[in-house]
DNA sequence: CGACAATATTCCGTATTTCGGAACATTTAA
DNA sequence: TTAAATGTTCCGAAATACGGAATATTGTCG
């Protein structure tokens, strides 16, 4: 009765709300109901009816219980599976994630450039019990991250230049870099080097470690990264697992390079 | 070169052909471009641009490879998990249809009435080689089906009127019951022993019995049903089965309970 | 049975959004 | 460097979503 926590169900356009929807229905064990998704949501009843409307004759949700019920559809469990099954390149990402954070003992993620931030593609977390907790997701700006110092210095400095411009050097901490001139030198010595390091640029105590993804062609768009508490990993320790590094990303290389469709299936 | 297999992507409102869209792409092993996309759905490229602009926007692609080309976003894959997670009702009612298919030998499906017509909702079959093949999420008119006469069934004659009268008795074989008054009293025959049977009446060859799954509050909305070829199950013999079919019945009444969302969690 | 309450559904004028041809920008190949 | 292919932006016309209010359908209680 008075509970009034609604989920909102946002999107820039409405095409997106449908699949807010989605994510509230399928969190569900239970069938939902018009006037139930009225209260949980906050949004007018004829627009969630038309929503659901359109869901149901998409296949997405079903009818059921009593027929006033709503539950999953038969083509979104099947979109699903076909999902999860079929979605080797996530699998195997992960695999190697996971592998490498054994190795390592520390949290670790595959990152993308994305804009001017960086996007973490996937990640998986160490198991020590003091950690930084970073979701999948979630964006970073690329001047204050191992990742992002890769992509930039791979970019000629005109590119470098009009990414920045638009996005100012924001400090985040006493240690981010904020003076172009200190970054243009940064991103010298990390193309040097051939990796990058965040010491605490982003985050206090935080340090990160990360090497590119290599690509055939030239640049690449990802990276691999670990990252550490300082307390427990300085920056000295921190570099010695370098190679580890290193041979995650070549295992990265080789399932990313089988997925951009070079080896096609007949002839 | 001269493959013009078009995948056409429909849907009757723009924010259903994103789920098309997102169909194809995760059913590939691989990164997919702009370009490859054009050439597979038929689209225009400035559409398909919008469209994988706004899946990326809303997480549930993302862009990978070289970033110019795309795969299943974070977003898209976690709702796919908390789905097939989550979803114990589905998975459930599977479970108790594939147990009532080892025990008869024969297909199964659960069906749910919607509209004029039945959808199966869900469906085993038979190990046999010879069968019939119908796909769950078919539909199939009341009149000339066992689960649909058991739904007709339920309802006050003024309701059954209204719901046959504006879909006209279709012929499907020479035994599909056309005549208005030989339905109702078949109707009242169903009423009588709480099971129906489709004998040949939709596809020649095809004999089904069905009984309802029951429902507390009144009338249910959906029922449980074996399909044979009426040359291995003639009719006597798959009356023999009603005993097991009530079993299964049963036990999907509770798990349809369940799911109604009597059973709150806190307080 | 009839009246009331709760829920579901339809209407419809207004406000947004989508659509996609054409122009433009960027990357890759030669 | 030029040419070809692919990706991106523009923008007016057409289609769609929006949601308050009215209506229809349950379900409940006297």
């Amino acid at each position: 009765m008075s509970t009034s926590e609604v989920t909102r169900i946002d999107g820039d356009t409405p095409t997106l709300r449908l699949f807010g929807l989605l994510e509230v229905i399928a969190q569900k064990d239970q069938f939902v109901s018009l006037q139930g998704l009225v209260e949980e949501t906050g949004l007018p009843k004829p627009t969630l009816h038309r929503m659901l409307q359109q869901l149901e004759n998409a296949g997405m949700l079903q009818r059921d219980g009593d027929g006033r019920q709503y539950s999953t559809g038969l083509r979104l469990r099947q979109l699903a599976e076909t999902l999860l099954l079929n979605n080797t390149v996530h699998g195997a990402r992960h695999a190697v994630l996971r592998r490498l954070v054994d190795e390592v003992g520390e949290s670790c993620n595959i990152t993308a450039l994305s804009g001017a931030e960086v996007l973490y593609l996937d990640r998986v977390e160490t198991p020590a019990p003091l950690r930084f907790y970073l979701h999948p997701g979630s964006r970073v700006p690329a001047h204050c991250s191992a990742s992002g110092k890769l992509f930039l210095a791979q970019m000629s400095s005109s590119q470098r230049r009009r990414l920045l411009e638009h996005s100012p050097l924001e400090k985040y901490t006493e240690k981010t870099i904020v003076d172009p001139v200190a970054l243009e030198a940064e991103i010298e010595r990390v193309r040097r080097d051939g990796y990058a390091v965040d010491n605490e640029e982003f985050l206090p105590g935080l340090v990160c470690l990360a090497v590119l993804v290599p690509r055939a062609g030239g640049r690449s768009n990802s990276a691999v990264a670990v990252q550490a508490p300082v307390i427990r990993l300085p920056l000295e320790k921190l570099l010695d697992l370098l190679p580890k590094l290193g041979r995650a990303a070549s295992a990265l290389e080789r399932i990313e390079f089988e997925a951009t469709g070079d080896g096609r299936d007949s002839a």
